[in-house]
RNA sequence: GGUCUGGUAGCUCAGCUGGAUAGAGCAACAGUCUUCUAAACUGUGGGUCGUGGGUUCGAAUCUCACCCGGAUCACCA
């Protein structure tokens, strides 16, 4: 049942408005007491030269209906209570009846690659490849949701300058035992102990370069040194992914797109677009900008050069609708240059190409760098996570079965939901206390939640009693505060993806819990009685819910905890 | 300096396309488990919504200027 729309229609039975300024007037009441719905009467004062709260009044009184329990004018604003029980229980059969597809909807549809996470080989993965990889992931199931099809695509930094000082390092202290050992971190620790020491001795530099350089002209051991690096690296990464519960499509990285940038070079020059500056091929962006480079001074290629070729590729493969990049905040030029380019080459499709910024993390205040070493590791944060959470369990639940599993679900789940319950823009300084934080508004707190609901169902069992099929009727402020959420979710989901926002549902999740937490305090809900079985439902309904917003953000419920 | 992004309670943040007394969580203090999981619930204190102008019946929200923080400003990604 659409309460709005009746909103909409009774107010446009009194006024001379388009409907679609009424549905755009319409608001809702901060305060609950004021009612669900609220028009405010003030445009209406210039053209009948009368005070808003006498228009607001005369509307009120004209007006009645049975979905409402009443509709009265307050000052300048003409109030609309719902009636409870109807909403109450037109909301849980929707619920009840479409499960967890409840909230699914189609606004549009066709392939949507999503680049997203692309960690660089042989670099242990950091707190920053956790955002685009958590992000990325929400947005795909929520796109699913609303009816497109996501692509996931991991685009590994597995190519450029960087693998010939790896070789070259590895060459220098390296050895095969240790690689086997702990590939990422080894690997990591040669090419931090590369930087350092080339600071004093510059000629190491150059030694990467040769192995670079070796790489490229097909040399077979550097090319096998490579291959087994990436290899290694993928695998370790796939265990981290497995952890988070995220899987991918592709993993077409940059090597993939080596053979393919010649072509787009060549285009580009056919266009007229290509010229030289400074020794580089550059496309212009415009009289007060720096061009952009395809070309370096040296004869190499670039990223852009890359992500053009990247871009083609992909639009010839996915024949996308709409193609998003989840990537920090700080490379936002190099995408603008990327869609600009595109579109001067004649692709309107460019239009299309979103990219989904997110903010900075720092530690201390001070950014975080891989090659200095000052990096907080994903690895060591979903451990520490994990066994905090196993902690908890043992002085809470200690006769839970399945204890590790639900260690893992609410560790790891406390890190995803953390990250994804702001703003994607907003940067944050980690602190590893506030990401692992199992009380307040937190992923923990929504899968207790659901764990409480999830027992009291089990208990109705346990008693021969289920939620009911048909009355629902429940009037209650908590009841209904709760069925009223659960009215919103649809909204929020079409939200969250319109805006690419997985924080809008985070948000949602919490608040419900919250409602239903007020409801569970407040309610006694196993007590024999005709309104039982509309109890049950009511918690029935939450837990579907609940369950569907924690996994649309990437985060398990267990039904026990 | 240019561009982008942010500035709301001691801390971390909500506040949807402008609307009725600005909301949560954490931290502090005071309560609530013989009763459905206390990872919870209830209450108290705490705010010049960065500053100043403008638009409007009405601005935390839109606009302009300024102040402060962060990112970025052609051969790294």
């Amino acid at each position: 049942m659409d309460f709005k729309n009746e909103v909409v229609d009774l107010v446009a039975s009194q006024v001379d408005l388009p409907k679609e300024k009424i549905a755009a007037l319409i608001e809702r009441p901060k305060n609950a007491k004021m009612g669900d719905y609220a028009f405010p009467a003030f445009i209406l004062a210039k053209t009948l030269h009368k005070n808003p709260a006498m228009i607001a009044q005369d509307i009120a009184e004209n007006l009645s209906s049975d979905n409402f329990a009443s509709i009265k004018a307050v000052g300048p604003y003409v109030n609309f209570a719902i009636d409870h029980e109807k909403l109450v229980s037109s909301t849980l059969k929707d619920v009840l009846s479409e499960k967890e597809h409840y909230g699914d909807q189609k606004l549009g549809e066709g392939n949507v690659p999503i680049d997203m996470s692309s960690p660089n080989i042989a670099k242990p993965m950091s707190m920053g490849h956790l955002r685009s990889t958590v992000i990325g992931n929400s947005i795909a199931k929520t796109m699913e949701k609303v009816g497109y099809t996501p692509i996931k695509i991991n685009y590994l930094g597995d190519y450029g300058t960087q693998f010939g000082k790896l070789i070259a390092a590895y060459k220098h202290w390296g050895n095969e035992e240790d690689v086997k050992k702990d590939p990422i971190m080894n690997l990591f620790h040669y090419y931090v102990r590369f930087h350092k020491e080339a600071e004093d001795n510059p000629e190491l530099d150059d030694e990467g370069r040769e192995w670079f350089k070796k790489l490229e002209d097909g040399d077979p051991e550097a090319v096998k040194l490579w291959k087994w690096f990436r290899e290694v690296s993928l695998e370790d990464f796939k265990r981290i992914y497995k952890e988070l519960g995220v899987s991918f499509d592709s993993y077409n990285g940059e090597a993939f797109f080596n053979d393919k940038m010649q072509p787009v070079i060549d285009e580009l020059k056919e266009k007229g677009l290509l010229h030289e500056s400074r020794g580089a091929q550059v496309v212009d962006m415009g009289p007060d900008e720096n061009p952009a480079i395809i070309v370096k001074s040296d004869g190499t290629s670039i990223y852009l050069t890359r992500d053009l070729a990247a871009a083609e590729w992909r639009m010839k493969e996915y024949n996308f609708v709409k193609m998003l990049y989840v990537v920090g905040n700080e490379q936002a030029q190099h995408f603008v240059e990327l869609k600009t380019v595109l579109k001067k080459m004649g692709y309107d499709w460019s239009d299309e190409i979103h990219h989904i910024p997110f903010g900075l993390i720092t530690q201390g205040g001070k950014k975080l760098s891989t090659r200095k070493g000052n990096v907080v590791f994903l690895d060591q944060v979903l451990k520490d996570a994990v066994s905090l959470a196993k902690k908890q369990i043992e002085e809470k639940n200690p006769d839970l079965a399945d204890k590790d599993q639900v260690a893992h679900d609410v560790g790891v789940g406390a890190v995803i939901f953390h990250d994804l319950k702001n703003d994607r823009l907003d940067n944050f300084d980690f602190d590893l206390d506030e990401v692992v934080r199992f009380e307040g508004d937190t992923g923990p707190y929504v899968q207790y939640t659901n764990a409480r609901a999830q027992s009291v169902l089990r208990k109705a069992a346990a008693m021969g009693e289920k939620p009911s099929e048909g009355d629902f009727a429940l009037d209650d402020d908590w009841a209904f505060a709760v069925a009223k959420d659960l009215a919103d979710f649809p909204r929020i989901i079409a939200r969250s993806a319109d805006k690419f926002e997985p924080s809008v549902i985070a948000k949602f999740a919490l608040d419900l819990a919250k409602k239903f937490n007020k409801y569970y305090a407040n309610v006694k809900i196993l007590t024999k009685d005709d309104k039982l079985g509309a109890r049950l439902a009511l918690v029935q309904a939450t837990s579907i819910v609940l369950t569907e917003a924690l996994r649309l953000l990437g985060v398990n419920a267990p039904k026990e905890m």
